[in-house]
DNA sequence: ATGACCTCCAACGGAGGA
């Protein structure tokens, strides 16, 4: 199973970004965030021509998930049980027996701010909704964009607002590994400075003045098979390209 | 530097992103 996520920072803009990486990658599984508009206008007939399955989560002008998959996805759950959201950052599947969850984690502009806040708040709501969740479905895949860079590796040096790799928010990460989750990307080796988001002002990805805030996390059982991980920095060079690469990974 | 760039909106400036 190959197994991508990508923030496409709208998915009308990107559509055709999308479907030639799809022709070209050949993906079993890609969840997809920021999709920036409502379900009834996701472009459902080109997707499925592409060859998938698709569950969305939309929502207008903010937020918006979807999973793509070759194969059926079963039992759909939007947004996370019990926390009443009104921004659409969650949607998970079962595919081929792997639970994936795919996710849109806040932004929290800046660090105590009222965002702040409620990045922190979803974060407790996800990781206590992951442990159930781990329970039921031993392989388990979170994926999505995180907005949080887990270690200073993570980041450019350069980088100087506290926001995406504050103490709280690197905290809310370790819990979500101190649930049995594993980043697939570290299961490798890597250049430095390898990130998957890039400003779009300042030649910020000609810089490489980055962070890695889009992961793979997976469960235990599915650390045997993960064969590669890595960012696909290709489509950043396109033109009108979304801030963030996609990150794939290979089980199998 | 209250900047820069991109996407969205009952839009033409502001919000939000990261």
């Amino acid at each position: 199973m190959k197994l991508a996520t990508w923030n496409v920072n709208s998915l009308k803009v990107r559509l055709p970004h999308l479907l030639d990486w799809l022709a070209r990658e050949q993906p079993d599984v890609v969840c997809l965030q920021e999709l920036k508009c409502e379900d009834a206008a996701v472009p459902r007939a080109e997707i499925e021509a592409a060859g998938y399955h698709l569950e969305t989560l939309g929502q207008k002008t903010y937020n918006g998930v979807a999973i793509l998959s070759r194969t059926s996805l079963g039992a759909v759950q939007r947004n996370i049980p019990g926390f009443a959201d009104p921004q659409a950052r969650v949607i998970a599947a079962t595919i081929e027996g792997v639970r994936v969850v795919g996710a849109y984690f806040p932004n929290g502009q800046a660090v105590g701010s009222e965002k702040f806040a409620y990045k922190l708040e979803w974060l407790t709501a996800l990781t206590q909704w992951l442990r159930a969740e781990i329970a039921l479905h031993p392989k388990l895949v979170l994926t999505g964009d995180f907005n949080i860079a887990p270690e200073d590796r993570d980041a450019h040096p350069d980088w100087k607002d506290e926001i995406h790799v504050s103490a709280p928010e690197r905290a809310a990460f370790a819990a979500l590994t101190g649930l049995g989750l594993t980043d697939a990307y570290r299961r490798f080796e890597h250049p430095e400075r390898s990130f998957s988001w890039w400003d779009y002002r300042m030649n910020a990805f000609r810089r490489n003045f980055g962070l890695r805030i889009d992961h793979i996390l997976i469960t235990a059982p599915l650390i045997e098979t993960l064969s590669a991980c890595e960012v696909d920095k290709s489509t950043r060079s396109l033109e009108r390209p979304s801030d963030h690469a996609p990150v794939i990974a290979v089980f199998g």
